[in-house]
DNA sequence: GCTGACATAGGGGTATTCCCTTATTATAAT
DNA sequence: ATTATAATAAGGGAATACCCCTATGTCAGC
């Protein structure tokens, strides 16, 4: 990997799939006018290749492609979780495909030829909007990784307390002694730095479909 | 109140809003065909004078009607946080509207003409749907209606605990002593029916936006 | 065989919560 | 005036949680 491609992954970038060079090439330089990074595809196929959960910012998309069309490469990007808002721009648009590309959770849908300024103002708040987003996700993810260095006991344990157990009924309920869950619960306050057990049923509730 | 508008308004129902009669009978009839209890408005306005929080099941709107269209409506429903699903049927489309339309919230947006089929299936979906908002729904206003019943010191009390303070530590922010906080933290389990401190997290973090 | 991680468990002490009782004061409604 | 509600506070005790310490057994990996 490169030294420019580090800069670029590091902030917010837009991500202009497309196959028409043209197309491709007078978006990044309107997006460049407004000191806005891009890069662009020629496929769904050679974007979904670059792709991974660590990018930012936000995908433009054609309906349209040779290969993989602008909609498959929505529900493959739902596949892989990705978050960065997905902003279709078709000049072939018909109503159903419109609200499918709604449906599959586009950001937003323009139609060719659409006027400079509008682009702008969609990709600008599609950006704020991914900024929230990894915000959000940023402390997702450093819960879930302290979650991941609890024990399988120490889960147990824990999910026993959040459902409001006392240390006693969790040791008659694991057949272990009220000594030991108090360890693991210990434990458990200790990894996962919750300093009351408010913040970690907050923690366990943020997380529940990933424990 | 007729005992048929009771009888319609305790169960799900779907409101058909258009100015063309043939349209708004023929999917009546259609609606009837399958068991499905229904009932026609020929303009968004009666509509809105019917209209009531309490209401269960979706709503078909026409986009171009006299007076206020389809999509004003869909913002003037969103405005009175309307819950049931609004499926958008039209013979008039045009991409920007559907988009408006599905940005507005909308559960689906059908084209006329549309086979019975395809309505059928669309509309049983958002029945579908709004069962399981009305049932969570139900639960939150249960718990809404507990935390108002709280005295106002009660709900501080109440939120400082949830933060994960101690009795102690609230009565010195407070500036009372910590044998009242007791008594006010006490009320507040009775008052929610938590069972567990953690019961009581999870029960403001569900009604986090109403306290 | 040794080390490290994990689960187990007890002793002992302090802090906190929870539950009972009683009591005073203020304010609003009847 | 009387009643009801809310907020205040204290004493006392039981249960629980939280903190320190030590200790044993298992099992994987070196």
């Amino acid at each position: 990997m490169s030294v420019t491609d580090q800069i670029i992954e590091a902030g917010q970038t837009v991500f202009v799939v497309d196959d028409d060079l043209s197309a491709r090439e007078s978006l990044c330089w309107l997006l460049n006018t407004e000191d806005i990074a891009s890069r662009a595809f020629a496929s769904a196929e050679s974007f979904l290749d670059h792709w991974n959960p660590d990018l930012t910012g936000c995908i433009t998309v054609d309906i349209r492609m040779p290969g993989k069309s602008g909609l498959q490469l929505q529900e493959e990007l739902n596949a892989r979780h990705n978050l960065m808002p997905v902003i279709v721009l078709t000049g072939h648009a018909d109503v159903p495909v419109a609200i499918r590309a709604m449906k599959l959770g586009a950001y937003d849908f323009l139609e060719k030829p659409y006027s400079d300024d509008e682009l702008l103002a969609c990709v600008k708040n599609a950006l704020a909007l991914s900024r929230e987003i990894d915000h959000a996700e940023i402390e997702i993810s450093r819960l879930a990784r302290a979650l991941e260095n609890l024990t399988d006991r120490e889960r147990e344990v824990m999910c026993l307390v959040v459902e409001g157990n006392t240390n006693k009924a969790i040791g008659v309920q694991l057949g272990i002694s009220e000594k030991t869950v108090e360890i693991h619960r210990a434990r458990v306050m200790e990894k996962t730095a919750a300093r009351s057990l408010s913040e970690l049923v907050r923690i366990c509730l943020i997380l529940k479909d990933k424990i």
